[in-house]
RNA sequence: UGGCCUGUAGUUCAAUUGGCAGAACGUCUGACUCUGGAUCAGAAGGUUCUAGGUUCGAUUCCUAGCAGGCCAGCCA
């Protein structure tokens, strides 16, 4: 289940604690009580290939998967490729890789609704029989007109009464391909008065003469979603069916589809689709970001699709966690984005390997440490995990450190270096700082500073303490690398909040990336694999971005340590 | 203005189905610390949408109202 060789016991023992009902597993406890699908439970994951899957996709699959999973059932990964206009075989890919990513395992239980279309063709010419469907001649702008409105009723159209004969007749030519695109369609005969207007007598079959991604030119009539979905279910003897909100005006149809051709009946259950503040989570809208350049691709590390967040340096195990965590409930929520964060940086805690990393490097001048000698010195690699061992960190006379870390006329709060004072560098040496080095402008450009070789390993013999511990690198031995920095793609908490007439993207965050070019980094992560995820001391998470190189070094920030003198400095200011 | 669904700390969810409204995150204190990290201890935070009703007792059941979501694609 995990990708980065992190032990499962801690993780594990949180979600099992953490381990809640909810209104679903409640129904799907109840039915196994009344043995209503003979003690079965199968749960399906019915992803349209027309996009990236987002994290509110994750919270579909870690319950679909999870139910499965805790009830002894199957789950299966089916893609609901009903409309050829729409659909990719790159999303199929894209998608079958994010499922297996976070975890979720269907087995052989890979399906697609396109390799029931003839089973689909031949239920509708069941219900045709039965006198339950007809051929419509109307335009498109005809249909929705008699469709009615919220408050009236529809009025039937003048195919309705066709005989069965001739809906067979005609539906067969439809098949053939005898029509133009738009020109006829299937429809259920229901109920043209109901107040849920998807019983208006629905579309079943609309006719496009468009390739298919799997089936390619077999088809020119392709079944609508309500008229499909049922029928994938059924065939598949999914038990509960679970989708979103937005699908519940629908029950009654998946409903009657499935009771008038008399086939074997799952349960559909609908629950509250994942919204997370700072970002959108509609596909149409993640496409545009993507189409108009907005963002570098469907993977870009500010995206909420799962690949973004797997190239930012998530990890499935987080994502389980945060999707079990938020619930499952029926009502509209938003989620914090701190609360996802929470669990990132609770996992990488435990996790990622420490290393030291200087962002926004100052020079360091050690002036009584010998020219030209080097030492190693021994770094905990994380101390959180014992286990994970020690590494050699090399130390010499010229260093970089945080231009953060040094301030010539600090503040009370401030306790890092400054001219005079003394501070800690981590697992190496006391060093106090005995002159500031400028240039013409006055910009500070090194600073000298003296060491004590007694405190060798970090710790004075005398017992003496100091306030702080500054994350350094050797000059001679550290890499280059470059870093990327994020914030939330959009500055608002509800991007979506504009005034009228104004566009959702006004909101994105112009400061969503800032990119670092001379970051020098400790020698010890120079051929880590990509992917990989550290924690920069005192800086934040960061894991190497598939553009890295051996040569050029690139890493993603993950997510910030908490920074509580980020925090004085902000109510300082904003006092 | 039709129908369906939903309202519990700032946020996301619980409450053994009618029995003293809790947790996590966030916020604020303090302790500890070779990461201003992590960890630990504590605090603040509630008219359970509102009003009636049933009941010894209602977040839970009933009625009415209010607020929010979804639905008039040949999208899913």
């Amino acid at each position: 289940m995990n990708t980065n060789g992190d032990t499962p016991n801690n993780n594990d023992k949180i979600v099992e604690n953490d381990a809640r009902s909810d209104f679903v597993r409640d129904i799907v406890k109840e039915d196994l009580k009344t043995n209503k699908f003979d003690g079965r439970v199968v749960t399906r994951f019915p992803p349209e290939p027309n996009g990236y899957l987002h994290i509110g996709h994750a919270k579909a699959i870690n319950l679909n998967f999870g139910i499965a999973q805790e009830f002894g059932g199957k789950f299966h990964l089916r893609f609901d490729d009903t409309n050829p206009t729409k659909e990719e075989t790159e999303y199929v890919e894209s998608i079958t890789n994010d499922v297996r990513w976070l975890g979720a395992d269907w087995g052989d239980n890979l399906f697609y609704a396109s390799d029931y279309f003839d089973q689909m063709h031949a239920y509708a010419v069941d219900l045709i029989k039965k006198g339950k469907a007809y051929v419509c001649d109307c335009p498109h702008s005809e249909v929705s007109k008699m469709r009615g409105t919220l408050t009236a009723p529809g009025t039937p159209c003048p195919h309705r009464d066709r005989s069965i004969d001739e809906n067979l007749d005609l539906f067969d030519r439809m098949h053939k391909g005898e029509f133009p695109d738009g020109s006829k369609t299937l429809r259920a005969k229901i109920d043209l008065s109901s107040p849920n207007i998807n019983m208006r007598d629905p579309i079943m079959y609309r006719i496009l003469h468009a390739s298919h991604h799997r089936t390619g030119d077999k088809w020119c009539i392709y079944p609508m979603y309500d008229w499909a979905h049922g029928i994938e279910d059924s065939i598949e003897k999914i038990t509960h069916s679970i989708c979103t909100l937005e699908f519940e005006n629908h029950r009654p149809l998946y409903d009657w589809f499935l009771d008038e051709l008399g086939v074997y009946h799952p349960q559909q259950i609908e629950f509250a689709r994942l919204n997370l503040t700072y970002t959108v989570m509609s596909k149409r809208k993640l496409l545009e970001l993507v189409k108009g350049k907005f963002v570098s691709g469907w993977d870009d590390p500010r995206m909420p699709t799962i690949s973004g967040m797997r190239r930012r340096g998530y990890t499935p195990q987080a994502i389980r966690n945060f999707c079990k965590r938020i619930g499952v409930n029926k009502f509209n929520s938003t989620v914090d984005f701190q609360l996802l964060e929470y669990f990132v940086r609770e996992d990488l805690n435990k996790n990622a390997p420490r290393v030291m990393g200087v962002l926004n490097p100052l020079k360091v001048v050690i002036t009584n440490y010998p020219d030209g000698q080097t030492e190693e010195l021994d770094a905990v690699n994380n101390p959180e995990d014992p286990s994970a061992g020690t590494r050699k960190v090399p130390f010499s006379k010229v260093l970089y450190i945080e231009q953060d870390d040094f301030m010539e006329n600090p503040p009370k709060k401030f306790f890092r270096l400054s001219p005079g004072k003394e501070v800690r560098l981590r697992y190496a040496y006391f060093i106090t700082c005995t002159d500031v080095i400028k240039d013409a402008n006055g910009e500070i450009i090194e600073l000298h500073c003296t060491y004590d070789p007694a405190t060798r390993g970090g710790d004075a013999p005398d017992g003496r303490k100091v306030k702080a511990t500054l994350h350094w690198v050797s000059a001679d031995h550290a890499l280059d690398a470059e870093l990327r920095l994020y914030e939330h793609l959009f500055s608002k908490p509800n991007p979506n909040e504009v005034e009228e007439g104004h566009d959702y993207k006004e909101n994105l965050n112009p400061n969503s990336l800032t990119v670092l070019k001379n970051c020098k980094i400790e020698p010890s992560v120079k051929n880590a694999p990509i992917e990989t995820r550290y924690q920069f001391e005192r800086q934040g998470y960061f894991s190497i971005d598939p553009d890295s190189t051996p040569g050029n070094l690139v890493f993603n920030r993950i997510a910030t340590l908490k920074d509580t003198w980020a925090k004085i400095q902000t109510a300082e200011t904003t006092r």
